[in-house]
DNA sequence: GAAAACGGGTGACCTGAATCACCTTTTACC
DNA sequence: GGTAAAAGGTGATTCAGGTCACCCGTTTTC
């Protein structure tokens, strides 16, 4: 981890007039994370707003004996952890970044001062949480209550549609994460994928996937 | 489904100017629901901001060939469908009473305009969603990544903490529904409560639950 | 450069909980 | 008030997917 001067692109920042934009930026660092670092651990206290600048970013639940639940990705322009911030000041899950990342962070009350004064600016972050918390609904509901086809098809299509944008893409996991993404084992999420490739549904050569049918995995992601 | 007169009394309403409040009394109103009368579906578009003023509403997810997934109930002062609302428009879940029931609809575009002017009431919306995202993500999790002892554990703690806040209670719902909270089916709801009472965990007698030990229950929780 | 640790992968086994098939009691309703 | 439907409950059966025990190849580390 370290620190670095750097501009700073706040998300909707065409909402925020030049002064606000001023006194965020005074009252703000950037911070430059490696692969594979952590930047913050369930059940410590929220100090900063924080977005990320660059880089890539996984958001997940610590469980008991070494479980873990990968909850989402975030990428460039993205809040982390706004849901704990405004909801209980005590992160409820943990970030770290799997490539080089630059984090944001904006100190909190700055950051209320211009929610309070700038309404425009309060309903866009009203909208992000909505979508964020609607978001992890959508995952959490995929990872309770679809069957494992159902839930590599949603990992596939989170990456193919979310993520990269192209029906051919690189898994910046290991098997392990997938998994965890997928809220199952390793070993599971392995046969399922092998199923997927024996079924000429996708191609897969170590990391690099190929969606063959998108339409078979939109079947398999609805009907759960 | 009945609309009625009757004074409003909007959440966190000290943080609004008379004007404000005068202003949302203007462009509101009240409706009464029977038991068991479906408020909003999921799927459908969003049109008012909504509250309860009395009554009892569970949340639920529709899934097919008629499942269902409740996620949380509903009290006096609660918003209704907020992260669907700022989210995107169209309802992610439903809405059903369980017993008569006042709604308070809020025109949306006069709700909005009281956001964006008074910023002390925006922060306080941006909690509540932040804090109702959070809570369906633990009762998902709960659903999800725990066991069916923990998963039953929760459903007692949420009617005896966060409900009646009492140990002793009665469930409002039928032995589906409460299953439907759990995530699992009738039978095996059924069969995992019979071991509770069997243990001398609860007290069992049709809908009437009197928990002997808090302790057992809690540990069951967070063993999952 | 040996050894340990990690990642990908496979097969055998086991089990928690869903499903199915009932039965009984209570509630709803022409 | 009689029938239909819904609710509570139980036992037997099934199976998806987790667990365990490995294998091999690659990367890390001292």
């Amino acid at each position: 981890m370290q620190q670095v001067d750097g501009e700073i692109v706040i998300p909707f920042q065409s909402c925020l007039k030049p002064d606000e934009l001023e006194l965020i930026e005074k009252n703000s660092n950037i911070v430059n994370y490696n692969k594979r670092e952590v930047i913050f651990r369930q059940g410590t206290r929220t100090s900063h707003i924080m977005f990320i600048k660059s880089g890539l970013v996984k958001i997940y639940k610590e469980g008991k004996n070494n479980k873990f639940i990968i909850l989402k990705l975030a990428v460039p322009y993205y809040f982390l952890g706004l849901l704990s911030i405004y909801g209980t000041d005590i992160h409820q899950y943990s970030a770290a970044t799997i490539q080089p990342t630059e984090v944001c962070f904006v100190d909190i009350n700055i950051f209320n001062q211009i929610l309070a004064s700038n309404g425009e600016y309060s309903i866009k972050i009203i909208n992000t949480m909505a979508n964020d918390g609607l978001f992890i609904f959508d995952r959490l509901m995929s990872q309770s209550h679809k069957q494992l086809p159902g839930r590599i098809a949603d990992v596939i299509l989170y990456f193919s549609e979310d993520i990269y944008k192209s029906e051919e893409f690189e898994f910046p996991f290991t098997r392990r994460e997938l998994a965890e993404l997928a809220g199952t084992t390793k070993e599971s999420f392995i046969r399922t994928l092998a199923e997927f490739k024996h079924d000429k549904i996708i191609d897969l050569d170590g990391a690099m996937v190929k969606i063959n049918s998108l339409k078979i995995i939109k079947t398999l992601s609805k009907l759960g």
